[in-house]
RNA sequence: GUGGGUGUAGCUCAGUUGGCAGAGCACCGGGUUGUGGCCCCGGGGGUCGAGGGUUCAAAUCCCUUCACUCACCCCA
């Protein structure tokens, strides 16, 4: 007689419930409405890929490929090593290539939206599975394009109400002057290497440009007076950067230069941004979104020299950032109650017609006192109950009781009628109530 | 991966120096033969996160473990 026992959900896996959801969705569909305004195409992609293709695009020296992937092999003869997409960017250039978009025309406008994997430590705003929403631009080199992604940004968290947001921006160089920074920047920090904490020792051998963003306060002090990339930009990244900013100061999107921003995946050059969200609880976790440019990620993925620029959306933390609609979902225009089984079959019938005429109805199952149900019918929030005893039966008319007003319409609802009829009788006391 | 905090009813939480497992809300039923909300009465619900140990006796003390949570780390 032992209870078995429950199965939980996997660590930093979870489910978001239909209350949450509708919030979401309304996340959702203001993206997908404001993206279709900006050309963009939607692209659905596998959850599923090959490691390899994170260990070449993201990079294999980061964490998230050398130790946040649910990579496992699967059971085909070369045993393929594949992973949880950990983000979706290489995915979308590997689409692109393997397509043949890029042939049909080089430029490409594409948007995604669903789960990444990554095996983190969960955390507020932090889950292994969470949701982004991502937009790509392949095939465009010009800060125009950048600057369309940033007032895209501005207009989506105004569109869905985000409080207290505030985009970061950087230029991180390009292939003609990234390396040499870095290099610069390793080498001071192996100049002050006694004076730094020792993540930072860490950065230093993996990642120097990390080193920028480290929170402790001695590291700090140090990295105040660390070469800036922005004084070794090359002139053709200034003036890539100059123009964002010019385009940017023209539509008038606010942004603050964060020359210690930096990002985790390798790919990113030049432009780099990130919108932080101030307060409303997200804790430490508070990006909610970043993005910049990949100018040489294509080539790097096997495909011709193409640019691309691109962000991502934190979803779960986006729903975090704005507000939930603060009113309850309305509750059923019409909640029918069959007394006794014999009800049960006309219960379904007249709730079927009903539906079928668009109407928002809900049936209840037959065995409970009239008083039980009308309970229900009230913590449900329904407009009406439609009552069919034994009364309604034999007179083939249900009773409709108005819950806010508390009148009854006895012998009111003609069981015989067609659906639209009765639909259009329900839609005159739901709007008269 | 590292460090701190918290796990008791569906939810929010009490639980004394170790001595019968509790409250509020929610849920179900009754108070009214077929009329909801408010009120009154009653009821069902618990392996006290899990496993082990100490003890006559453990929700309480000890060890281990898991989950959640906050920060680091990382990132969206």
């Amino acid at each position: 007689m032992s209870k078995s026992s429950t199965i939980p959900a996997v660590r930093g896996f979870r489910d978001v419930l239909p209350e949450e959801c509708a919030h979401w969705q309304r996340l959702e569909a203001a993206a997908r409405d404001l993206f279709a305004r900006y050309g963009f195409g939607e692209i659905r992609l596998p959850i599923l890929e090959r490691t390899e293709l994170f260990a070449r695009a993201v990079g294999e020296t980061t964490d998230i490929v050398e130790k946040e992937m649910f990579s496992f092999r699967d059971r085909d003869k070369e045993e393929t090593a594949v992973a949880l997409r950990p983000e979706a960017t290489a995915s979308v250039v590997r689409a692109y290539l393997e397509s043949g978009l890029v042939h049909r025309d080089r430029q490409a406008r594409l948007f995604y939206a669903g789960p990444m994997f990554r095996r983190e430590r969960p955390q507020r705003g932090r889950y292994r599975q969470f949701y982004q929403i991502g937009a790509e631009v392949l095939g465009r080199d010009d800060a125009l394009a950048d600057a369309e992604l940033l007032v895209w940004l501005v207009r989506y968290f105004d569109q869905v109400g985000a409080r207290g947001t505030r985009i970061e921006l950087n230029s991180l160089g390009d292939a003609a002057c990234r390396p040499a920074y870095r290099e610069r920047l390793r080498q001071f920090g192996l100049a002050h290497l006694d004076a730094l904490c020792g993540d930072c020792h860490r950065r230093l051998q993996r990642n120097p440009l990390r080193l920028l963003d480290c929170k402790v306060a001695d590291c700090r002090a140090v990295i105040e007076r660390a070469p800036v990339m922005r004084d070794s930009l090359c002139a053709a990244c200034t003036a890539h950067f100059d123009e964002v900013r010019l385009l940017l100061d023209q539509e008038r999107v606010p942004y603050v230069l964060n020359l210690r921003l930096v990002r985790g995946l390798d790919y990113y050059c030049r432009t780099a941004f990130e919108i932080v969200a101030e307060g409303e609880g997200l804790g430490a976790q508070n990006a909610i979104g970043g993005g910049g440019r990949y100018d040489g990620l294509v080539a790097m993925l096997g495909g011709p020299e193409v640019a691309g620029v691109g962000f991502a959306l934190g979803l779960d933390r986006v729903a975090m950032a704005t507000p939930a609609a603060k009113d309850a979902a309305p509750g059923p225009a019409a909640l029918v109650l069959p007394l006794e089984p014999r009800a049960v079959a006309p219960a379904l019938r007249l709730a079927t017609q009903l539906r079928d005429e668009g109407l928002v109805v809900a049936v209840e199952p037959a065995g409970r006192s009239l008083k039980a149900l009308l309970g229900v019918a009230n913590r449900r929030r329904a407009r009406l109950a439609v009552i069919l005893g034994p009364d309604e039966l034999a007179a083939g008319r249900a009773t409709v009781r108005d819950l806010a007003s508390s009148a009854d319409r006895r012998q009111a609802l003609d069981l015989g009628a067609p659906g639209a009829e009765l639909a259009r009788w329900v839609r005159a006391e739901v709007g008269a109530s």
